[in-house]
DNA sequence: ACATACGGGACAGCCCGTTACT
DNA sequence: AGTAACGGGCTGTCCCGTATGT
C-alpha cells in the first residue's frame, strides 16, 4: 500500500499559527528592540517564517504594526492594566495592585524593557498617522475606564474631592513616566515611588 | 607671506562652526525623526555639511548621539526646566510656569514632538549602555534639583506634608508621561490637565 | 449526459470565462507596462482571478506569453492588418487605410502605447528561444500575406516596378518603426507621414 | 619607523574610471537583456565595482538609465549614423553605408541584438517621462540631421521629387523597424532588403 | 475548478564607516 | 580642516512557483 505520500515532508498549512507566532515575535522584538532597529527579517527568522510566508500575512512592516498594537498591544493593556482595575474594590486598591504586579514581573525580569505601548507610542506617534491614531485609541479606552472607575468610586463614597479626568490623566501620565524612568535607570523602583506618591492623597 | 587672516579674506575653516551646525541639526532631526531614523547623511545635507566634515567631528553615529544628549540635551533640561524651578518662589510656581510654557510652545508649534530626552530616553536605553548612563545622569540631575527645592520649600514652610523624593519622582514621571500623551493624541491639553492636578496635591 | 446548466443553478465553475479574462488583462498590461514589469499578481487582481486559478490556467509566466502571443497578438495581425490589406482594392487602398484607421485609434486614445507585436518583439526576443520563434511566425505570416497580395496586385497591373518581398518587408519595418517613433514622441504623427512617403512611389 | 603602509593594500581613487566602466557595463547589459531585467547587482558585479560605489555614482536605476542614453547611445547615433551620413557625397550613398555597415557588424557578431536605441525606447517610454524625452530628443536630433541632409542634397541636384520631412521619417523608421525584425528573426537579412527597396525610390 | 498558504530567492535603495585626496 | 570616493552589508518589498485545502 503505498499511500504513504512521504509522511513528514508535506508541509502543513496553519495560517492562524503562522499569523500569531509572527505577531508574538513581532511585539517582542519591537519592545526589546525598538520599530526601526527590528527587521522583518529578524522577525521572519526569529518566528521560524520565511519570507514569502511574512509577506503573505503582513506585505509591509506598517501592516505588522497595526497588527501589533491592534492584536497584541490593546489587549495586553486590557488585561494588565483595565480588567484589574475596572474589578477591584476601588481605584487605590485597583492601581496599587497594577503598579505592584508591574513591578514585581520586571524585578522577576532582571531587565526593564518598558511599556510596550509606550515604546510605540514615542517611536511611532510622528512617523505615520494611521499608526498614531491606533495608538491614541487605546489610551483614550484607557482614560474612559479609569474615569468611569473614579466616577463610580466618587459616587460610593470610596473616594472624594478629585475630579476624574484629572485624577485620571495623572495616573495614566505617571505610569507611562515611570515605566520610562524605570528603562532608562533599568531599575523597577520609581515605579513603586510613584505608586506610593500617587497614592498618598488619594484617601478617601 | 603673512598668513594672518586679512579682513575680506574669507577663513573656509570654522570648526566650531560646523560642529554647533551638526549638533544642532542631529538635534532636531532625533526629535522629529527618532534616531534610527535619522541617516547621518541627512544630518549632513540638514546641515550643509559632508560626509567626511561630519566624520571629522563625529566619527560615529554613537558619538553624535553622545554630543547631543550632553551638549544641547542636558543643556536644554537645565534652561526650560531646573532653572526656572529653582529661581522660581516655590515649587509649585515653579511646576505651574514650566508646564504653562511649555504648553505654550506646542501650542504656537502647532505640532506635538514630544519632549527630546523622553524620546532618546526610550529609543537608546537598550541600544547601548553608555548612552543609557548618559541619559540616567540627566533624569538623576533633574531629580536632584527637584528634591533640594521641595525640601528647601519645605523648611521655609512653603510646601507641608510630602517626601521630597516621592514628589519629585512623581512630578518628573507626570510631566514625562504627559509629553507622551500629547505626542500620542498631537493635543498639548494633557500637559495642562497634568500640571492641574499634579498642583491640586501640592496646595500647602 | 444531464450536464445541462439549470436555471437558478449557478455555476461557479467557468474555465472558459476565466482564461479569457486573463488573457484579455495580460495583453492589455503587457502591452501597457511590459512583460518583465508585470506581475502575475497583478494579471491576477486585474482579472479578479486568484493565484490558484492562475496557476491552473497558466502555469507559468512563460506560458502565459505564448498563450498571450499566440490567442491576442496573432489574432489581431490578422485582424488589424491582414484581412482589411488583402481584402482592399489594391495594396495601396490596404495600407492607406490600416495606417489611417490605427492613427485614428491612436489620437482618439490620446495616448500611444504602441504595437503589441512590436512591443513584445524587442523585450522577449532574446530572453527565450520559444517566445522568439512564437513571434517571428507573426512576422513571417505578415510577410507572406504582403507578399501574396503584391504579387496578385502586380499580375492585374494594379501595381508595377516592385519587388513584392523587397516592398513588403519595407512596409512592414516602416510600420513598425512608426508605432516606435509615435510611441516615443507621444504623437501619432509619424504613422501619417510615413504612410505618405510609402505611397508615394507606390503608383500603379 | 615602519613607514610603509602597506604599498598595494591601498585604494586608489578613479571616479572617472569607475563611472565609465559602470556606464559601459549597463549599456552592454541593457541592450543584451533589457533594461527590467538588469539588476543594478549584474551591473555592479560585471563592472568589478560594490554595491556602495554604484550607488555613489548612481543613486538610482533610473539616473543610470538616463546616463546610459546620454553617454552612450546619443554619442552611438551620432558616430554610427549621423556623422556617416553627413559626410557622405549623397543621403543615398550615406544610408547604403551605414545599413551595409551595420549589416556586417551584426553578422560578424553572430547575434542580433537589435538597435540599442530602439530597445531603451520601446522598454522605457512609457515607465518615465524624463526618460521619454531623452529618447526623443536623440530622436528628433536624428530628424534635423536627415532633413538638412536630404535638403542640401536636393538643392544640388542630387536627390529629387522627395518632401525632406517625409523621406526622413521614412528613412529612420524603415531603419528602425528592420533592426528590430532582424532581432525578432535573429537574421540581418531584413536589414539589406530594406536598405534595397528604401533606395529603389530615392534613384534621382 | 478554484482558493489560500507558503517557500525561497531576488531586487532597488540605503546606510554607516573608512580611506584617498586637496 | 575639509571633500569626495568607496566598501560591504542590510532593509523593506516583491515575485514566481508550488503545495495544501475545498
Amino acid at each position: 500500500m503505498s499511500e504513504q505520500i512521504q509522511p513528514g515532508r508535506r508541509r502543513k498549512n496553519d495560517p492562524d499559527g503562522m499569523r500569531r507566532r509572527i505577531l508574538d515575535t513581532a511585539a517582542e522584538l519591537f519592545q526589546s528592540r525598538g520599530y526601526a532597529s527590528t527587521a522583518m527579517h529578524d522577525v521572519a527568522h526569529e518566528a521560524g517564517v520565511t519570507g514569502g510566508g511574512m509577506h503573505h500575512h503582513f506585505p509591509t512592516k506598517k501592516s505588522l504594526a497595526l497588527a501589533v498594537i491592534n492584536e497584541r498591544i490593546r489587549p495586553g493593556v486590557t488585561e494588565t492594566w483595565l480588567a484589574p482595575v475596572l474589578e477591584a474594590a476601588s481605584v487605590q486598591e485597583g492601581v496599587a495592585q497594577v503598579f505592584r504586579e508591574i513591578r514585581d514581573a520586571l524585578t522577576k525580569a532582571g531587565r526593564v524593557r518598558g511599556c510596550p505601548l509606550n515604546n510605540l507610542a514615542l517611536e511611532l506617534s510622528l512617523m505615520d498617522p494611521e499608526i498614531r491614531v491606533a495608538i491614541s485609541a487605546i489610551f483614550a479606552a484607557w482614560n474612559t475606564a479609569l474615569v468611569e472607575k473614579i466616577a463610580t468610586d466618587q459616587s460610593k463614597g470610596r473616594l472624594t474631592g478629585h475630579d476624574p479626568q484629572r485624577l485620571a490623566t495623572l495616573i495614566i501620565t505617571a505610569y507611562s513616566g515611570a515605566m520610562t524612568l524605570a528603562k532608562v535607570q533599568q531599575d523597577p523602583r520609581p515605579i513603586d515611588t510613584c505608586s506610593a506618591e500617587l497614592l498618598a492623597r488619594m484617601e478617601p
